[in-house]
DNA sequence: GCCAGCCTCGCTATTTTTGGGGAGGGTATA
DNA sequence: TATACCCTCCCCAAAAATAGCGAGGCTGGC
């Protein structure tokens, strides 16, 4: 690992606002000289969160477009664990071939690294590198940084998790024994009576735990406390 | 990084066999001089996959007992995104500390660094170190490793989802977009009738594709389907 | 063209869960 | 020694989910 890698990963560590944050992208594009370097991430009601150099244009074009539906990087991401080069990807739908052709219009580079970060709650984020270079190039540039990119997108997801954190501040209430057990035996598909029956316990009791739990969890009823549970997670199953 | 690291890193991507996978934490353990090196995974349905230096019988043990559903370990690494240092996990509970000793009673240092790794489909994997030292030695040890760590981790599960993949994993199902928006609305503690209202459609159909989820996951009921749904990363709330 | 899979809607009856109301004894912490 | 929280048990009535039987139209791939 470089010096200037450290420098920058504590950079990306101390960084105490959104600004510094943007900023520690634009350091790290400079520092490997290429064209862009963008962390986004994204949850299932749509709320998003992101920093990076692509020009606010791009970024106003793909969502217009739509193109998170057809966009093979996200697909391969999804997909995988390890990193995707984005010239191994699949680029044959016509859907795809427009929207490469669109982006280098908007100023991306021709070549793409992208790293898929996972985290609690099905979390999940991608962070990239965009650059204009020869295949060459690029795959000598990847086999050099990539071990330390991958370092990289992490610290970027850490502190993006703290940022959103910080907005909330929900305490996650616990649960007791009996009422993690109950909450674990109704995630494993347990019918009430089943699930009495394993713990050992009369079915009305095993009641007052799934209600004590539903009350804890702010939920709604059994499946709503389950998936709360399931998601801060208070029970594995 | 040092070259030290970087050997070991190829050496673990070279594994081509599961005794490989396995000398490779020997030799990491040696390489730290720690007393433990272990990678664990766990799918959402159970199925297992490790590798490391911990004894069969504090393995045999460990299950025997039932640790999963009291280790702090376990319950820090699936709340948080980033490594957690054993010491500073809340070890209060009775269950917790009699566990603790009897990991030590089995041979395990006093010292633990346990990194959660996430992948697809709700993959969960731990790397966790383990050694004998006091507190500030321990600090400065994950202090100056604990960025490598994270890699070496990133490279044990890389290579893990390699061979899990070699046998021909469970085919995780697919939903289709209203079984899905079915399953979300559920696990939002939505009742039939409101998940109905809010997709515009009747609730028999919304009955439709609840049933439809609950086969293609194999689940016992509606808030067993959410819980699997949620786990293999399906959906998110 | 056919088949598979998806999306949509209807009916009836049974089983299960939920929402109230109780009560008593235990343990731990303040 | 209170106070709080946990564990255990019980009844009743209403609401919700499940199981089974149907039906038709649409898309996309072989």
């Amino acid at each position: 690992m470089t010096l200037q890698t450290e420098s920058l990963l504590d950079s990306i560590q101390a960084a105490e606002t959104l600004e510094a944050f943007q900023t520690a992208t634009e350091d790290l594009r400079d520092a490997l000289a290429v064209k862009h370097v963008v962390y986004h991430w994204v949850n299932s009601i749509g709320e998003r969160f992101g920093a990076g150099t692509y020009s606010s244009d791009w970024v106003d074009r793909y969502l217009e477009k739509d193109y998170l539906r057809l966009d093979p990087v996200i697909f391969g991401c999804f997909q995988r664990f390890t990193p995707v080069n984005w010239k191994q990807l699949d680029w044959s739908s016509k859907g795809a071939k427009a929207m490469f052709l669109d982006a280098l219009d908007y100023g991306l580079g021709n070549q793409g690294y992208t790293i898929p970060i996972r985290g609690p709650n099905g979390q999940f984020a991608l962070f990239t590198l965009n650059a204009d270079m020869d295949d060459d190039k690029w795959d000598a540039f990847i086999d050099k940084h990539g071990r330390e990119l991958v370092l990289l997108g992490h610290e970027f997801n850490r502190k993006a998790l703290e940022f959103e954190q910080g907005k909330e501040t929900v305490a996650a209430p616990t649960l007791s024994p009996r009422e993690q057990a109950a909450m674990t035996a109704m995630a494993k598909g347990y019918s009430r009576a089943q699930a009495a029956a394993d713990l050992g316990i009369s079915e009305h009791t095993l009641r007052v735990y799934i209600e004590a739990a539903r009350h804890k969890l702010g939920a709604l009823n059994t499946t709503h406390a389950v998936a709360r549970a399931l998601s801060s997670g208070l029970i594995i199953v």
